[in-house]
RNA sequence: GCCGAGGUGGUGGAAUGGUAUACACGAGGGACUUAAAAUCCCUUGGAGAUUUCUCCUUGCGGGUUCGAAUCCCGCCCUCGGCACCA
């Protein structure tokens, strides 16, 4: 082929790739195979509507890059894809036009399949998994089950946020600003009966073994906020004339003598008894102090109740002054004032201290609390998982018995939710009526549905075993592939999905569907890529038409050019603009590197500069890939390039070496030249170079000469060069002599092959 | 308000204590062409001298150091996350 055409170059290659099941990733015991495994995870996609976005490829191209990578290393790459289908804008588009949310789902994964291929990804497609495929959510209905019998998942009388456009009860995180966030309407609280998942359970560990894996430590840190330990006291105070007394919770009890008055919250239990004649009692020194009810003290966290120290909390101080009441400190300099025995003592001290007094009087004990709370696992929606359980009148909460998994989404016509906010399936008369698995006599479905995080909590484990109809998956194939090596998303997951997925997992291990080697920590590496803005740095959307369809782009100049493109447009991590001009610059890449195969002949013309370039770039892009710098990692093939491209003549050997390494960027193009130029073999298995590190190292230097730490004139230098030589050489150019020139020499600073610079 | 990330040419960015501006885009000039595209060559941080050269420059102000984009202190701004967490 004279001119690079993309088109038919990468139709060729996915073609291929897709008959010969190119990237397949190969299950123990492969016979004979002593390859180690990787596992590499991209999260897989909502098929919305609209299609695949310019921020989908950033992942799953760069993920693809360190996949093919593995693979010439000589890893057995597990690289699966998959569809995360159950979710609002599909049952609103169904509400909307009638159409089924099945139907639409699977034209939606049509379409993002189809442009995923043009891509030229390298997953094992034959491990693709559906959330909403019937064989699928009967596992994750499965898991619901056991959670249940463990009796962590249970059902409550919640104060719930209700949206009154969305008829739903949205989880606390769903909310923003008092409105939902999906529709924006206005969320008022509603009790329900919800099911809850005990989340609570495993704090602690979710947060002790963070320190097993290797996340960013932004993202740990999220982790940690959220989760939200803290070590303090429950400390009661006495109600004076009563019986009733009041918990509060603190994590500074050595500012007790500080305590002015208690405030409890809205929805405390004693906030409709309390008037402004009431007083409580403080324990450390018996003085009434007063009661309020104020609404900057949570109903949900501790004890709903606190007690007052404005000398030491600011928010207690700014309530105070509204209120003219009193301000006392009892801490100075980290040493307790004004505390009666405990005046005197460091702080931390006093805090052990005072709550062993109390507690010895039992009227305080130790506790730790989070902000953590239990997961509401239920939606009164019908796009989801039918939660598997039948409510019988005599019997209680049943769970569907395990061989009638799964309990599959019965067809209706409307899928609206009814007007008392009760889920769709609801209007299912037919397929709620069942008989009750323990006394036989007739019972109820539950008619709620499970939150879209059901299918995201655990489908890592299923693309271990996609089609195994008897378990979850079968655990010697779980014990090859788990735990992920490598899991890669969006910064806008890493706490919740991430904590929720942690959870399940580890609940999984307990009950031993997980074998025991694994490990409790599902994802063994986090990293996160940056969004891609629209140009101009604004937020890509539909209402501002800056929407790019990387099909489009795939037209004009080839998923190639895409792939290098969306990979050097800056750091990986990093929120970055769309620019189309920056297409440009890769497509020019891609032609030089096309263009050089007419240079290619034998092993004879290569200059010695071109072998050390060649090393160096091995080197840069061998390590770069690793730390997802694959900005860095094309600039340098792009300096190689451009090296040979002086060149009269290339060597094979070296051009390969630029078409191996270029490769898990360009997967099509490179391909494509590999069989034109070498004979053997296909370039996406050919084997990873390595550098000769003796070859990496420069063997002349540009010495840099400094006075007072300017720069004043360079040497080129053998490596090596010892100090007096360096000083010698420096002192003796006509520059140096006119810098220096009447003055003292006061200090020499000497950096071997780097710089030397005279302190005059 | 709190937490996290960041601020470098006209633009995206490189450099994590040692030549600031790699690589790319854009712009200007030139070659090829009837012309355009494509391709190639040169110039391109700013200011002043223009043959040698000098000074300034990494959000702002200090500090440490022989030497700071990089480390420390204070401030300003942008983006993301969380919302009274006792």
């Amino acid at each position: 082929m004279k001119e690079y055409n993309p088109k038919k170059i990468e139709e060729k290659w996915q073609k291929k790739w897709e008959k010969e099941n190119t990237f397949k990733a190969v299950d123990p015991p492969a016979s004979g195979s002593k390859k180690p495994k990787y596992y590499i995870l991209v999260e897989f996609p909502y098929p919305s509507g609209d299609g695949l976005h310019v921020g989908h490829p950033r992942s799953y191209v760069g993920l693809d890059i360190l996949a093919r990578k593995k693979r010439k290393e000589g890893f057995n790459v597990l690289f699966p894809m998959g569809w995360d289908s159950f979710g609002l804008p599909t049952e609103n588009y169904a509400i909307k036009t009638g159409i089924h949310p099945v139907v639409a789902t699977k034209e939606n994964i049509e379409v993002f399949k189809d442009q995923e291929k043009k891509l030229g990804l390298s997953f094992d497609w034959d491990r693709e998994i559906n959330t909403t495929d019937p064989s699928y959510y009967k596992w994750t209905q499965w898991i619901f089950i056991q959670l249940f019998k463990k009796g962590l998942a249970y059902k409550a009388k919640m104060p719930i946020n209700w949206c009154t456009s969305c008829k739903i009860g949205l989880a606390n995180e769903e909310v923003v600003n008092d409105v939902c966030e999906r529709c924006g309407s206005k969320v008022v609280e509603k009790e329900k009966e919800q099911w809850m998942l005990k989340i609570t359970e495993y704090a602690d560990r979710l947060l002790k073994d963070l320190d097993k894996v290797d996340y960013p430590e932004r993202v740990k840190a999220g982790q940690k906020e959220w989760i939200g330990r803290s070590e303090g006291a429950e400390i009661e105070f006495k109600i004076q004339d009563s019986d009733n007394s009041v918990l509060v919770f603190t994590t500074r009890s050595e500012t007790i003598f500080g305590c002015t008055y208690l405030v409890l919250s809205p929805g405390h239990p004693l906030a409709k008894d309390v008037n402004p004649k009431t007083r409580a009692i403080n324990p450390v020194n018996n003085k009434k102090i007063p009661v309020f009810v104020a609404d900057y003290v949570l109903t949900e966290y501790g004890t709903g109740a606190i007690m007052a120290v404005p000398g030491h909390d600011q928010r207690d101080l700014d309530f105070a002054k509204e209120h003219s009441l009193p301000v006392i400190e009892v801490v100075k300099k980290d040493v307790l004032v004004d505390s009666g025995n405990f005046t005197g003592m460091k702080s931390e001290k006093a805090r052990e201290e005072i709550i062993e007094w109390l507690s010895k009087k039992g009227r305080a004990k130790k506790t730790i609390n989070y902000k953590l709370r239990d997961w509401i696992f239920s939606r009164q929606r019908y796009w989801g998982e039918p939660i598997p359980m039948v409510n019988c009148k005599k019997c209680g909460w049943l769970p569907v018995p395990e061989k009638d998994l799964p309990v599959e989404l019965p067809k209706i016509k409307d899928y609206k939710p009814g007007k008392e906010g009760e889920s769709a399936l609801a209007k299912a008369k037919s397929w709620i009526g069942v008989d009750c698995p323990k006394c036989g006599f007739r019972a109820k479905r539950e008619t709620d549905v499970m939150p879209n995080w059901a299918g995201s909590n655990w489908y890592f484990l299923r693309y271990c075993d996609p089609n195994n109809k008897k378990k979850l998956a079968d655990p010697k194939k779980l014990e090859y592939w788990m735990p992920v090596d490598w899991y890669n998303g969006g910064m806008e997951h890493t706490t919740l999905h991430l904590l929720y997925s942690r959870f399940i997992f580890k609940f999984l291990w307990d009950i031993g569907v997980i074998p025991k080697p694994i490990g409790s920590e599902p994802y063994k590496k986090r990293t996160s890529h940056g969004m891609i803005l629209g140009e101009g740095g604004i937020k890509m959307s539909k209402s501002k038409g800056n929407v790019i369809n990387p099909n489009k782009i795939v037209e004009e100049y080839g998923a190639d050019v895409l792939r290098v493109y969306e990979m050097f447009m800056g750091p990986f991590e990093q929120t970055i603009p769309w620019d189309v001009k920056g297409l440009k610059g890769a497509q020019r890449f891609l032609k030089k590197v096309w263009r050089l195969k007419d240079r290619v002949g034998n092993e004879i013309g290569d200059g010695r500069d071109l072998e050390k370039t060649v090393h160096q770039t091995i080197k840069k892009v061998t390590e770069d890939i690793e730390s997802l710098k694959f900005n860095t990692a094309i600039s340098s093939l792009m300096v190689l390039v451009n090296e040979m491209e002086k060149q009269k003549e290339i060597s094979m050997n070296y051009y390969s070496v630029l078409l191996i390494l270029l490769n898990p960027f360009a997967p099509h193009t490179t391909e494509e030249l590999w069989e034109e130029l070498c004979d053997d073999g296909l370039c996406w298995n050919s084997e990873w170079p390595k550098y000769n590190p003796k070859l990496v190292k420069e063997e002349k230097v540009s010495l840099i000469i400094q006075v007072n730490g300017k720069v004043r004139d360079k040497i080129e230098t053998d490596i090596g060069l010892s100090e007096v030589k360096t000083k010698k050489i420096a002192l003796s150019s006509d520059k140096m002599i006119k810098y220096i020139k009447g003055n003292k020499i006061k200090n020499i600073i000497f950096v071997k092959d780097r710089l030397i610079n005279f302190v005059i």
